[in-house]
DNA sequence: GAAATAGTGTCTTTAAGACAATATCAG
DNA sequence: CTGATATTGTCTTAAAGACACTATTTC
């Protein structure tokens, strides 16, 4: 067999060497959604857990989670121990975006990077945000209202105007991933959990889709997706609201 | 700086320097989508353009074409090239469907390969087509229905009964990608060419979609996202039909 | 009973599906 | 004029939006 070459030696490969080919460090972005009780106006909002960067390029930036795959490690369990080692985070089911492939992105060589998004509750970042410095959730720009001549779609804290990398691309792809999942069925991302009051789905959704739905058209779509479960009375100051779970046949549970 | 390893040898990466990290084969792979003017019923229909491997594994079986990404191309570039060199085809938008990364999906080593989908009428692919036998159209199979349990939704030449890799699963979601944008534009593949009548536009959107569109549903769905040009007369035998081109806010333009 | 929230009924508006009438050409 | 296809009108049906009414609890 042929012995390894360093990368970018032979463009054209040796038949049957696998090796001989160069190949490209493989790396994946994750952006982690979440839903904060209180955001910018006082309701419910979307948000995305950032990290400051303390690594080679653009270190002291807030930017999405992202590593290197390991050998033969699969993109999904880069993600998830990506968020277990850098942010003491447990994820729960990320979902490819896109590839992004400039071979100009990273200053250090030819990286590709593939983009990701997983949701998660917002109870299982506290600790982690309680803890750390270097952690925060930003909230989403509601569509092009942001602070000045910034282009990104979030509010990065600090003087800091957009994400660095593709970062603030990944975070609009993201979003629209997430809000066109909310429109078809009832928090496929499992935020609320189970089992849950129509009021407590819709203000998730709200906050997901970042602008209220109607009371009774939501109900109406989203009735056939749930089983019902049993009533809550304690608690609330109106009637009781009766409990739902997600169908069986809808995505992950929570 | 250190001394490139072989992959595989240090999973844990020195620190700044990105080639110490063990790194993938990265390959694209691409379904060539086409409407053949006669489909397995002698009505247009959908099929994806087949080359028969010579290359190592599964060698003399009809797949999909690929390749590996050379140093710093673009995927798409790669994509675009792959079908200049193994088919003598110009493709002309690939779109990333999706990241296949099973450690175990390739017997030669780690490879991962991103899906692609492109469009091209069937004119662009004829002449390749009679020049070569190790090329094939391949009808895609009406959902479900295909010769005893095959599980492939194409209609494989041969005794093959499905394709190599995951092969078959980047052809089902080629074919969902370009069923979903043909019911929400007109012809955003480029398939016919402008300027053209709402007969032939509307015969390449059941072909796609695999199912006949009402004749003024799809008028009214399609009216806003076109322009009008002149007449036709000549040709027809009945009353002639407007022409139209797609509206310039469109996609790419054939 | 008052306040608050849950759940349902129904009217209006909009869009799709279906069918058919009218328009305009070649022969 | 006949045959063929294009284009438009309209009726029916289904779904969404909007509004309001009734129901059931806590205080």
């Amino acid at each position: 067999m042929a012995l390894p070459r360093t990368p970018g030696s032979s463009p054209v490969p040796a038949p049957g060497d696998l090796l001989a080919h160069p190949r490209p460090s493989l790396a994946i972005d994750v952006a982690v959604l979440t839903v904060v009780p209180e955001g910018p106006d006082g309701a419910p909002a979307l948000a995305v857990l950032l990290l400051r960067r303390d690594a080679a390029p653009k270190a002291g930036a807030w930017g999405l989670p992202g590593s290197f795959v390991r050998e033969r490690e699969r993109l999904a369990g880069a993600v998830l121990r990506t968020l277990a080692d850098k942010c003491g985070i447990s994820g729960l089911a990320p979902r490819q975006l896109h590839v992004f492939d400039d071979p100009g992105r990273d200053d250090r060589g030819w990286v590709v990077s593939v983009a990701h998004v997983d949701v998660v509750p917002v109870e299982r970042l506290e600790p982690a945000l309680a803890a750390r410095d270097d952690l925060a959730l930003a909230p989403i720009a509601p569509r092009g209202t942001n602070g000045a001549g910034a282009t990104s779609p979030v509010d990065v804290p600090g003087r800091q105007t957009s994400l660095p990398f593709d970062h603030d691309e990944i975070v609009a792809l993201a979003v629209d991933d997430l809000r066109e999942r909310y429109r078809a069925a009832p928090d496929p991302g499992g935020l609320v959990r189970e089992p849950f009051t129509f009021l407590a789905l819709r203000r998730t959704h709200d906050a997901v889709i970042g602008e209220p739905q109607q009371k009774d058209t939501f109900r109406r779509q989203m009735l056939p997706l749930l089983v019902e479960d049993g009533e809550i009375a304690r608690g609330g100051v109106g009637r009781p609201a009766r409990l739902y779970r997600r169908a069986a046949d809808g995505p992950r549970v929570g």
